[in-house]
DNA sequence: CATATTAATTCCCAAATGGAACCTTCATAC
DNA sequence: GTATGAAGGTTCCATTTGGGAATTAATATG
């Protein structure tokens, strides 16, 4: 099977993959996170070339992930910003960078650092049970 | 630069992504998740090629997110478990699956639910603070 | 001995990627 | 009005990676 038609697949993962499974994808929504918008910055913070960006961009931005917002005129010039289904992905990003702080961390310490305003502390995600609050863990979840 | 590269980012989601974030690999953890074993069993169930499937085990296994189980002798026949590594992608995997639920339901309904033992309810999961266990929100988040 | 099972590997062609140069639209400076 | 520069892309081409089918390897079974 090609991975292009893993968007059929009955599976929201592949669903979710189809959109934010290629290279610098999930990268390119990091930075968007941290602030980046627009699209020599993303360059250069990235490292990807120009045509790569230029495709995944626009393959998000079809995806409703980002919206193109025009911040000046003459030349119109847009920039990139998350929308509603872009900020979805913070529990990906979030948990993608627990377990790389984890497992990945070759010598150099958790590169950031995270404080909840809500409460002041410093904090790591946790994945929880949205019913009754406590952590989530795989064997204690059935799917049917 | 190249995508072979981004391990060498400080950036734990980038260092993350060097490991889980090429094309399959996920779709691979997730049937490992669901309980398969056996090349041929992930490759009926993926449909990708058994070279394809081949190489990225291997990767999974050389990072410690799987490791091969002999199940039987002569001949030697090995099987695929997740580490305890592997398992703390849990997270990543619920909070994709849950992006693609809310976000790229192609008129088919979520294909999956989870029911949590621990309370008995049905479940979704939610990115929740280390500290307060209030939910996790990208605003109320500051990176450092 | 022939066939089946399971896990790979090889080979060949198609598709995706990386790198660098080029293009477009306008503003500003000379 | 020509030159320079900034922002956001596109084009071109060589290299890498991926897909598909056939083949190999180790052994058990008939």
């Amino acid at each position: 099977m090609r991975w292009d038609d893993i968007d059929k697949q009955v599976c929201s993962v592949a669903r979710a993959l189809s959109v934010v499974g290629e290279r610098w994808t999930m990268l390119i929504i990091r930075d968007a996170f941290l602030g980046t918008r627009r699209f020599d910055q993303f360059q250069s913070n990235l490292g990807v070339t120009r045509h790569r960006l230029s495709e995944r961009l626009t393959k998000l931005v079809e995806h409703g992930v980002l919206v193109k917002v025009p911040y000046q005129d003459r030349p119109v010039r847009y920039e990139y910003r998350l929308t509603r289904k872009g900020l979805g992905l913070y529990p990906v990003l979030m948990s993608l960078a627990r377990w790389g702080d984890d497992w990945m961390d070759k010598d150099q310490g958790a590169p950031l650092e995270y404080v909840h305003q809500t409460c002041g502390n410093k904090t790591h995600p946790v994945l929880a049970c949205s019913e009754c609050v406590e952590p989530l863990k795989p064997e204690a979840v059935t799917p049917q």
